[in-house]
RNA sequence: GGAGGGGUGGCAGAGUGGUCUAAUGCGGCGGUCUUGAAAACCGCUGUGGGUGAAAGCUCACCGGGGGUUCGAAUCCCUCCCCCUCCGCCA
């Protein structure tokens, strides 16, 4: 959520950054502007009507304890009156509110000032490159080929149980997905120092809220209801990502300062509904509805939110060196970037038998973007209350990494070499023909 | 699912229709005293909105929402959450 001061100070200023995303959103403007005006310009005449109605009611609790009745019955005639008009301009106030604030809530943050602007992806700038593509004496086989041969994924049994876009995961494939998020998990709880938290996998509505899911995007979300109680439905939701719950932990508290920086990280498996996505109907692994994802979540006061960005990235690319994988790191542009976020970082690992790059993680930085939505504070050591900049970044997802990870270190017989890094967390060095 | 109890400031805890502008205590901040500290004493101590250059003025907030009333922490309705016991259950 945007600050409604930024809108009223600097109009202009937000028609033009929101201007350089392409989704029309700057129109919305000057109607929150209008609203937020009619708004105040019905408090300005309530609150004065309430001025009168307490001072006058205060006089008659003093002449009731004076036992001057009458005195007190004539003051009451006098202030029934306004009584009716305080509550119209109460339901006017309340209506330009939350007409003010559904509205804000559509509006997404504004991109950063060093973000380039640009239309879709193909304006996306690219910052750095590791390794080199690994060559390949004949054509390497693509992932499903391999998941075929050594059977690491039943593509067709997951299918059978909860349709395309459900993975089953069978033998030393289970045992490698497990091996990754065991390693993910070790990786930066002991050397990137985040704490571990097992969230839970379905949240409120408002926590889709806060981290700026809803209402965007609520078509592509798993809506649960409790048995066939449809009343319940509407209020609990599958995660799409271990951030709804884990950047909500905090909401609503006011956070001492020394409590900064806060960096969680979790596991947690992500449902994602992508109602009207083409390419769903076919086999692979990279575009699912559920997959496993480890995720990255810092609290920072917004001096540090940069550079903490910063931090992020190079966390969740480590993750590819040590697995040996080639990749690169891309800067979204305005045009592309997601809806909470300010400035985004997305990796993207090297798939041999694809040819080509797959995205495994998306660093962002919203600044103060969820944590307003969300009304989650901290206080300065001189006592002042702010919104401390939320960043996210997946570190990383694992279905992709799966594909990347199999498609780079297959041998020529179909075996598998594991990264000497992974190795204690599979306990073996080789998949298996 | 059934029965009962509860939700008040940073914390503890009073308040059941009218100076509640929420007692009191603890904690915190400042001051007096002291060589220094402690103790004692004095003062201050929440959040959000509106207006204003600021000081200030003002409105709202006692779990959320609605109602009764001139006036609600207090009465009524409704929802949420927590606790205790029973039932069911991995």
């Amino acid at each position: 959520m945007l600050d409604i001061k930024l809108l009223r100070e600097k109009p202009d200023f937000v028609r033009e950054r929101l201007a350089t995303r392409h989704a029309g959103d700057e129109a919305k403007v000057s109607a929150v502007l209008a609203l937020d005006e009619s708004r105040r310009a019905a408090l300005a005449e309530v609150e004065q009507l309430k001025a009168t109605r307490n001072a006058v009611s205060r006089e008659i609790g003093m002449l009731m304890g004076q036992k001057k009745l009458a005195e007190a019955e004539a003051k009451k005639a006098e202030t029934r009156a306004i009584g009716d008009r305080i509550t119209e301009l109460d339901r006017l106030v309340t209506e330009a509110e939350t007409g003010r604030d559904t509205l804000l809530a559509t509006i997404p943050n504004l991109p950063h000032a060093s973000v380039a602007v640009g239309r879709d992806a193909a304006d996306n700038p690219e910052i750095r490159v590791h390794g080199t593509a690994p060559v390949f004496a004949s054509k390497p086989l693509t992932h499903i080929e391999l998941c075929d041969k050594l059977k690491l994924v039943d593509f067709a049994r997951g299918t059978k149980l909860s349709g395309s876009g459900f993975l089953l995961y069978t033998g030393w494939g289970a045992r490698l997905e497990r091996a990754l998020i065991n390693f993910l998990l070790e990786l930066h709880t002991t050397e990137h120092g985040y704490r571990e938290v097992a969230p839970p996998y379905i949240v409120g509505e408002h926590c889709m809220f806060g981290v700026g899911q809803f209402p965007k995007f609520k078509d592509q979300a798993y809506a649960v209801q409790e048995g066939m109680d449809g009343s319940t439905l509407g209020k609990l939701y599958l995660l799409p990502t271990a951030e709804a719950p884990v950047a909500n932990i905090h909401r609503e508290e006011l956070l001492p300062a020394q409590q900064l920086p806060i960096q969680y990280v979790a596991y947690s498996p992500c449902f994602r509904a992508e109602a009207g996505a083409a390419g769903l109907g076919t086999r692979g692994m990279i575009r699912v509805h559920q997959f496993d994802k480890v995720e990255l979540i810092k609290i920072v006061t917004p001096e540090t939110g940069y550079d903490e960005l910063e931090k992020l990235v190079l966390n969740a690319e480590k993750v590819l060196q040590l697995l040996g994988l080639h990749y690169r790191v891309i800067n979204l542009c305005t045009g592309d970037m997601g809806f909470a976020s300010a400035k985004t970082y997305d990796i993207e690992v090297w798939a041999p038998g694809q040819g080509a790059y797959l995205e495994v993680s998306s660093c962002s930085n919203c600044e103060d973007y969820q944590s307003r939505r969300m009304h989650l504070r901290y206080k300065t050591e001189t006592g002042e209350n702010r919104f401390p900049h939320i960043l996210n970044g997946s570190g990383t997802a694992l279905a992709r990494l799966f594909v990347a990870l199999i498609e780079t270190h297959q041998q020529p017989d179909g075996s598998i070499l594991i990264p000497e890094a992974l190795q204690p967390f599979l306990r073996a060095d080789r998949i298996p023909v």
